[in-house]
DNA sequence: AAGTTGACGACGA
DNA sequence: CTCGTCGCCAACT
């Protein structure tokens, strides 16, 4: 366990964090962001590594749908959802409003 | 080194 | 809207 995260993951962290508050992102801004709009998957897996899932708002990323993935991240728990609502972000369905809360500045 | 997998996206039926 | 298939990239086995 000598070699930590990689550098293309260790980007996909740093954008994460980079999400504000009351606003969301989807894979595909991240992956655009760093320059590969097609690695959105790639995006995925680095956050599924998740070392610092404490740190890194991955609650906060939706896919294009704007569904969470709270089925994964979080253990099974729905108490993301109600993290994202106490934000500013209206969650239906584990599903957000992408017209209103998908950031754009990040592009 | 090669094949498989995956927190995805888009298109077709 | 749901299901199936292809594509694309990085990580894992």
């Amino acid at each position: 366990m000598k070699q930590n995260i990689t550098p293309f993951a260790r980007q996909v962290y740093l954008i994460t964090q980079m999400i504000p508050h009351g606003k969301v992102a989807t894979y595909t801004d991240i992956a655009i962001k760093m320059g590969k709009p097609k690695a959105v998957r790639a995006v995925g897996n680095a956050l599924h590594n998740n070392p610092e899932m404490i740190v890194i708002p991955c609650h906060r990323v939706v896919n294009i749908k704007g569904g969470l993935a709270i089925n994964f991240g979080f253990h099974g728990q729905d108490g993301q959802k109600e993290l994202l609502e106490k934000e500013g972000v209206e969650v239906v369905s584990g599903t957000v409003n992408l017209d209103k809360y998908r950031i754009r500045e990040l592009k």
